[in-house]
DNA sequence: CGGCAGATGGGCT
DNA sequence: GCCCATCTGCCGC
């Protein structure tokens, strides 16, 4: 191995079997791959568990959240506000509706898929939000349920860098549980979708 | 430049 | 009506 060459593991289906509070912070650092060679780096995760008033999966299953309450390690992709897919990973226990948003990345290879899909917008706007890194990812209802461990479209993988500093604050976008900590972003990294309020 | 109001839009309850 | 979002336009610093 070469001094500036990554060490490059597979996430075990175990990594994700666990509550989305503790995975979320985790993710920060991986890697999501794409089979056409796009790749970004996680920057931004939120955290949603079933007994979470802002979770979709608070009120029980449904045809559309079937797959967080399936097997951790596999994508919950949702349709919002008409218009964008999110991407979510599920996590916790199966029969538990649990998973991790994920909401902002930082582009690595494939550049130029990315720019084909998402339009005209700067480099830093490519992944700054869920909506976003769905759409120059490529993901949409079809990734939904599919595997992320291994055999899927999309795969998580931990491509170790540097250690990430994580800071923790409140979630984006939500109603319910406004105030809970479960928002987890890389210390002054620029592709966040917005900075963290100062502590 | 940042912040905010308004429009957009499909699927859920 | 509500919602885990985004874009645009318009303000004020």
């Amino acid at each position: 191995m070469q001094a500036n060459s990554s060490i490059v593991k597979t996430l075990t289906r175990r990594f994700f079997d666990r509550m989305p509070h503790i995975v979320a912070p985790e993710l920060l650092g991986k890697c999501l791959v794409a089979h056409d060679g796009r790749m970004v780096r996680i920057v931004e995760t939120e955290a949603y568990a079933q007994d979470d008033p802002a979770a979709h999966t608070f009120r029980g299953e449904t045809a559309r959240n079937r797959s967080m309450f399936g097997p951790p390690g596999h994508m919950y992709v949702y349709f919002s506000y008409g218009v964008h897919w999110c991407a979510n990973v599920v996590c916790g226990p199966k029969g538990f509706g649990a998973g991790v948003l994920l909401r902002a990345a930082q582009p690595m290879a494939g550049i130029d898929l990315m720019e084909a899909a998402r339009g005209n917008v700067a480099f830093k706007q490519l992944c700054n939000g869920p909506g976003k890194l769905a759409q120059a990812m490529g993901i949409d209802r079809h990734a939904d349920g599919t595997d992320v461990v291994g055999g899927g479209p999309f795969t998580v993988i931990d491509d170790a860098h540097a250690p990430v500093t994580v800071i923790a604050c409140p979630r984006i976008g939500i109603s319910k549980a406004v105030e809970a900590p479960l928002r987890f972003v890389i210390a002054d990294n620029p592709f966040v979708s917005k900075r963290p309020m100062a502590r």
